[in-house]
DNA sequence: TGCCAGGCGCACA
DNA sequence: TGTGCGCATGGC
């Protein structure tokens, strides 16, 4: 939420460029507050965050989604993309297994929707995430953003943004400075990954159309990315929604309800979200992962499309 | 003050 | 191959 008096940020229409798109089943305060992303605020019904290096404003409608940003803007595709707007939900839903945690999940939060960020912002972002919280996450995001991105436009009367510091910037900035966003012993995995990028030795957009395993393998060879952040990459940042990233909320509700209780191994757990759910599994766990990290929350939507189907 | 967080690397058994 | 600990930081 953001923090000032809304109504006082409000762009002036003219000024800005406007897109709008049909779209059933998407809850865009679920899509951009369940902890995938980093860099929006609420403001009101209107989120405002920046992709691409662009100011954007966002707001859900009775048939779909309006976008908002600063011309010139020849083509929408680039928010389209991130939107994933083109995805039909129950397409996704229909390849769920019959269980019955998984669909309560479904009914609790429909219209969640996993977005494709931009593999460098999601890279660096799960790199800083490690033992951390999503708040505090999104702190360091933010310092690191207003020290080490670009000004960009935003409409007037609005607070100043910056955009997400590409590797090249990161690559030669001093360990010591970045340690001076928060984020402790993570700034020399953010350093070698950006290096990484910009000496070729990871090529991001390469990784987007090779196989799961290999993008996967390829992710785990940088210093500080694990099991859990090469498969948020996956997820968030490629595409692969075969991709189960499993961290410690994710892990709890497994157990809990699938295992008994026994202390299976993350990677075993992982495996298993990936048979199990199917080829939209990384979709499944993010449905988990929210609901769990809300347990209590939210009551059950009765009459809800996913549990009318039965299970 | 202690615990924990969208983990990971490393030493050791 | 599995286990335990240290690593920065900040909120509760």
């Amino acid at each position: 939420m953001c923090a000032g008096p809304c109504a006082e940020l409000r762009p002036v229409g003219p000024s800005l460029s406007e897109q709008s798109w049909v779209v059933s089943d998407y809850d865009l305060d679920l899509t951009l507050g369940c902890g995938q992303v980093f860099r929006w605020r609420q403001c009101g019904s209107l989120w405002i965050g920046v992709v691409n290096g662009r100011w954007v404003e966002l707001q859900p409608g009775p048939t779909g989604l309006r976008a908002r940003t600063v011309p010139p803007v020849p083509s929408w595709d680039w928010l389209a993309e991130y939107l994933q707007v083109h995805l039909r939900l129950e397409t996704v839903l229909a390849t769920f297994p019959e269980d019955v945690r998984l669909q309560e999940a479904v009914a609790r939060w429909r219209g969640l929707r996993l977005l494709r960020q931009p593999a460098w912002e999601c890279l660096a972002s799960f790199l800083l995430s490690s033992s951390k919280r999503i708040e505090q996450i999104q702190q360091v995001i933010e310092r690191l953003c207003r020290q080490w991105g670009d000004p960009i436009s935003v409409p007037a009367g609005h607070p100043p943004a910056w955009s997400f510091p590409g590797p090249e910037r990161l690559a030669t900035a001093r360990e010591r400075d970045l340690r001076r966003c928060g984020m402790g012993f993570r700034a020399s995995y953010l350093i070698e990954a950006a290096r990484a990028v910009v000496d070729g030795s990871l090529d991001l957009a390469a990784l987007r159309r090779q196989p799961y395993p290999v993008a996967r393998a390829a992710l785990l060879r940088l210093k500080g990315v694990g099991p859990k952040v090469a498969d948020c990459v996956c997820l968030f940042g490629l595409g692969f929604f075969e991709a189960f990233p499993v961290d410690t909320w994710v892990a709890r509700v497994l157990r809990e309800q699938y295992f008994g209780g026994r202390p299976i191994a993350p990677e075993k757990l992982a495996e298993f979200g990936r048979r199990f759910f199917g080829p939209f599994a990384g979709y499944a766990q993010q449905y988990l992962f929210h609901d769990r990290r809300t347990a209590g929350k939210a009551p059950l939507r009765i009459g809800s499309p996913a549990l009318d189907r039965g299970s």
